[in-house]
DNA sequence: TTCTTATATTAGAATCATTCTAATTAGAGT
DNA sequence: ACTCTAATTAGAATGATTCTAATATAAGAA
């Protein structure tokens, strides 16, 4: 429930962050950028700033309830699905198409450098 | 030898385009951005504008002498290193370590999309 | 060499996504 | 209800990159 999804990473329950979590969870997993959350908002004829998209959506992926990629220079797309998966990136289309962590793992992983610690790993396949 | 190599890749002998090769590809491998090179040409006391550092970037990059990396919103990188390898990516220092392939590979490759092509793939390991 | 023409360079303006500012509003615990 | 901290907002600011349009130059042709 979204409500307990936002208590739980410690956000306050405004009515701005319901607004934007029920267009993010609801339906099928998504990748999106702010403004595609902002136009969705103007055709729903309801009113939240795009400061406001652009925090909730930074907000939401430091939270780790979505997760940020970065496949395009200038643009920062997230999406909501938070399992182990990989993308193909069309670069004409600009479209993320997702990959299966079974289609694609690493062979082994290597070892980071001393005092790092791995945070993600993110395999990106550019088509045309 | 640099000239060759921009002959063919079917671009002019500019003197521009020779300073920022001979400065792109003496030494070691290097990641680096627009503004590094242009701060680097500064140092040298040698007038190229920022404009033309990012179009000859551009075109290096187009032509495939060297290879664009997207890892940080906000900010081209490029790498002189053309062979099969992936990278560390370090949040805080904004560093880039590069990882050999051998390190690394997939197990295997997904087939992309009908009628898709696979242009490239990048592991981007970040660490913290 | 000189001519020609397409291409490259440039300064500065424009663009575009994103973040910042500082004033206002509103959760949520007491 | 009261208080206090955090969230929202409009609009300005930022910063990397691209664009514009005027000028210069490479390189093949004559």
């Amino acid at each position: 429930m979204i409500k307990q999804k936002l208590n739980h990473a410690g956000l306050r329950l405004t009515s701005q962050r319901l607004r934007i979590a029920e267009i993010l969870f609801s339906g099928p997993p998504k990748h999106f950028t702010a403004e595609h959350v902002y136009e969705i908002i103007q055709k729903q004829n309801l009113n939240i700033s795009l400061a406001t998209i652009y925090n909730t959506l930074r907000d939401f992926s430091k939270k780790r309830l979505i997760n940020e990629i970065i496949f395009e220079p200038g643009r920062n797309w997230y999406d909501t699905r938070l399992d182990d998966h990989h993308h193909f990136y069309n670069k004409k289309t600009q479209k993320l198409i997702d990959i299966k962590k079974s289609e694609i793992s690493l062979k082994e992983m290597p070892n980071p450098p001393k005092g790092c610690k791995i945070n993600k790993y993110d395999v990106i396949i550019e088509i045309e």
